[in-house]
DNA sequence: GGCCATTTGGTTGTGCACAATTAAGTTGTG
DNA sequence: CACAACTTAATTGTGCACAACCAAATGGCC
């Protein structure tokens, strides 16, 4: 963190380069980490008012910008699979916001639609954005390129686990 | 996704500033929780090797830096409280990895401890770095301001919850 | 001594992430 | 039609995050 650290020579006795890429491996995957579970804290509050959670949040914004998707239009949106969403829906539809009704045309998918109560929650979401930004103390620009570079950084790791390493 | 579906029409009448609003929202969280959850899918894939999860690593790296510590300090150093460390730790003890032991000073007090064996695993973490970073496709310089950026962000973030809002 | 606020971990309950498996429905091919 | 391959959700099991609550130990105070 102070110098360039030499790339790590394979694994002899752990010279001092090694403590270092440890702990800069640390402050990466910590300061990911602890960003993610501000922000979700931060949503936390804001979102109690409108009684959902984090996720749940994102479920209603893509049912709001996109109207009614099957599961698996829903999970390739948010990059969740069917084990996540599943139970988290039973919980929307449960709150009233959403229905899930198999369709008639496929009966193997299941179409996720925002009831009317769903569709009228928006109206009371459209503040959330700018009491999170607040809370950034960020410019709107600064986390729009922040948000681009994640985007590029999510890109690479997903393509890195794709093959394998 | 086949064509770009229209607009929810069953909308009230928000401006259109609500719906960008909303759509940058969804972009910033999304990329934010996105980048987290393909990070972590990574670390699982490297990390399996070790029989470590992302979080178990974090851990380990910490008592690798500090030696033993009691749960409360390990929670400063990555924001955890006991409620989730109370479980892992005992997956790592049980593991073989760490002791657990309550201090003879102050006995509400439990130090934890790399055994041998957790010590030993060290030498073999040492090239986790480098496959992460290769996995990223980002310089350590790159990947650096990233992580200043987030630790910036976290503290705002933090400051935030506190005050309430 | 007795009393009480504080500190420190633990426990419980709810919810999310994801791998692996199962079940049901659809499509293509003979 | 029969049947295999594929698609789509749901289910199950493990692990993490965090709020709320509880129990024990400490230390200061009278």
């Amino acid at each position: 963190m102070t110098t360039t650290p030499s790339p790590p020579p394979a694994s002899p006795p752990l010279p001092g380069a090694a403590d270092d890429w440890l702990r800069l491996d640390r402050q990466i995957c910590f300061s990911l980490n602890a960003a993610s579970r501000a922000f979700n804290g931060v949503y936390r509050v804001v979102l109690k008012d409108l009684g959902l959670t984090y996720p749940q949040y994102l479920v209603m914004l893509v049912l709001w910008e996109h109207g009614a998707l099957p599961v698996k239009k829903l999970g390739e949106h948010l990059r969740l699979d069917s084990g996540t969403l599943s139970p988290l829906l039973k919980r929307l539809e449960a709150a009233g916001l959403v229905r899930r009704e198999r369709s008639a045309r496929d009966e193997r998918s299941v179409e996720v639609r925002p009831t009317d109560e769903g569709v009228a929650l928006r109206q009371r979401a459209v503040e959330v954005p700018r009491r999170i930004l607040a809370a950034t103390g960020f410019e709107a620009d600064e986390v729009r390129a922040l948000s681009t570079h994640l985007r590029d950084l999510t890109a690479a790791l997903d393509r890195a686990a794709a093959e394998g390493a």
